[in-house]
DNA sequence: AGGTTTGTTCAGTTTGAACTGAACAAACTG
DNA sequence: CAGTTTGTTCAGTTCAAACTGAACAAACCT
């Protein structure tokens, strides 16, 4: 009994789920839509059309794409003889995430390890405080080795297929 | 110029630091302060202490409480003789946080399988959704080893340094 | 029995992030 | 030049989660 759904469904339900697994990982919803859209459409994708098919403001659009661009995960482009801005993921947004995730993960870590040789050498809470910043630590170390598969597994970037699209340079 | 804190400083500010370090994991922020004191202090503390020390409402101990318990995290333990409900950390937290996080990717990166599963046949698409649903997997993947580390390191489960605080049977 | 202690539940408040509309500046068009 | 398009900014609103106070039930005490 497979009721195949229109492909105008599986999308939609796709860029949701995107904004669901996004916000779990701490950005806002928006965010994870536009990034969810950008991935199932593939090609490069107008502010204007991000406004008008995700239903949301295009202040909503600004803030979001500049937290997405902030993190590296994707791109604006410009097409020549069209105002309009275009946005396409980066080329390796997951090395790219995974990247930041790490850091951050780490910077717990030290941060408990900060507090641990603050103690006095006698405490016998570091120990306590030790297992817990070890558990930071396998944690960084961990997103270290899934950086290297993800990378190992495309290691080449694609071309951008549009030709006509130019990479946008800032500052 | 090491003007060295005293130990009650630096006890509240890892609390503190537990507390957000939690939030930016998904828990409240309250829970993650109970799950600071509980590494810091090291013995079982009463319920009450926990709002009277944390100057929160017992409700929200009790809910944070809860959470803590229904990830596996802490344990109630009770003490003879006295009415109140004592709280020390499980026995292998950072594990359990691993797994349940590595549940959760795993899961995402599964909904993601099922959408790639439901495209058409010839969609173009699919290449860059598989790429989304690697992501995951290779994080997943990344936190068993995490867990494997860990559960390396620390094998053998301490036991309860109290001889009179006792394991609190649930159901 | 009445009174206390203890933890939970629930309705309501607070809080902060997400989101919007409107004003705005910059870049373009005619 | 005035008028349009485009993206950003900012003040204000909305919304969901966090948190609280108070009522409550259960277990205890006297």
């Amino acid at each position: 009994m497979s009721n195949d759904p229109d492909i105008d469904t599986i999308r939609s339900d796709f860029i949701e789920k995107t904004g669901l697994i996004s916000q779990s990982e701490g950005l806002p919803r928006i965010a994870g839509r536009i990034f969810g859209m950008l991935i199932f459409d593939g090609q490069a994708v107008a502010f204007a059309d991000l406004a008008t098919k995700l239903e949301v403001s295009r202040a909503s659009v600004s803030s979001s794409i500049r937290l997405l661009e902030e993190r590296g995960l994707i791109k604006r482009m410009t097409k020549s003889g069209d105002r309009q801005d275009y946005f396409r993921l980066a080329t390796d947004p997951y090395a790219t995430m995974l990247q930041g995730l790490q850091k951050r993960t780490q910077a717990n870590r030290d941060e408990i390890a900060e507090t641990i040789q603050s103690l006095p050498a006698n405490s016998e809470a570091a120990d306590r405080l030790n297992e817990y910043a070890k558990f930071h630590e396998s944690k960084s170390a961990a997103i270290i080795v899934a950086l290297e598969t993800i990378r190992a597994a495309a290691p080449t970037s694609s071309e951008p297929q549009n030709a006509v699209l130019k990479e946008h340079q800032n500052d």
